[in-house]
DNA sequence: TGCCCGATTAACT
DNA sequence: GTTAATCGGGCAA
């Protein structure tokens, strides 16, 4: 396997998975979550390949549903296979995939993309960065994926969202989320191992 | 209505 | 390693 994910997930080059159906979110967050490591993301046909997300549960109090619903977190209690798209620090877009069966409101936050398919649009958005940097955190990858509050409550299966499941096995890697205040020691942050596209390293990859 | 604070980032020292 | 930027959500009054 290569070291970041480049020989195996580029769509137009080694091919990827069948494009994932809301059944593949409908399941544990805690499946879900280390399931689309190597995934492949787009929006419009920019992305890449997914190296790093994190778990949130409803019984978590760290999630956003944790209080119960609200107008913002709406979403979360909805069918699965949606992306909930929240504002944070009053500055970024977050983009989470709703995952559970409807109403267990969970959800698995991207944070962070290998760059695959189009990048000169992904540079363009992003600004004088360097490719490493493009993708690797929740709040840069909307950007550069033009991800905004406009597309909370979209669903993964159609246009301008595709999300295609990994094609070979991947090393997946896990710790404490980032960021985060309550729950802070739970291992639910997930990665690709050795990944060099990761927001952080984590402790022992 | 007011207040506190956050699932972050980029530009500093 | 530290810190400013920046604003909506959620809760208290």
């Amino acid at each position: 396997m290569c070291r970041n994910c480049n020989r195996y997930c580029q769509p137009e080059k080694s091919g990827h998975g069948a494009q994932l159906a809301p059944d593949f979110f409908a399941r544990s967050v805690h499946e879900v979550a280390p399931d689309l490591i190597g995934a492949t993301l787009l929006v419009d046909g920019v992305g890449g390949c997914i190296v790093e997300v994190e778990a949130y549960h409803h019984a978590d109090p760290a999630a956003h549903s944790f209080n119960g619903r609200t107008a913002r977190n709406a979403v979360m209690f909805g069918p699965p296979g949606h992306v909930y798209v929240y504002r944070s620090y009053g500055i970024h877009w977050c983009v989470n995939f709703v995952c559970e069966p409807e109403g267990s409101a969970s959800a698995v936050l991207i944070r962070a993309l290998m760059p695959v398919a189009g990048l000169a649009a992904m540079r363009r958005r992003r600004g004088a960065v360097s490719d490493r940097l493009l993708c690797s955190g929740p709040g840069r990858l909307c950007q550069a994926l033009a991800i905004t509050g406009a597309h909370n409550g979209a669903a993964l299966d159609r246009p301008p969202f595709a999300v295609y499941a990994r094609n070979v096995p991947v090393e997946v890697v896990a710790g404490p989320r980032i960021g985060i205040t309550k729950a802070a020691e739970l291992p639910w942050r997930y990665g690709l191992k050795g990944s060099r596209f990761l927001s952080r390293s984590f402790g022992g990859a």
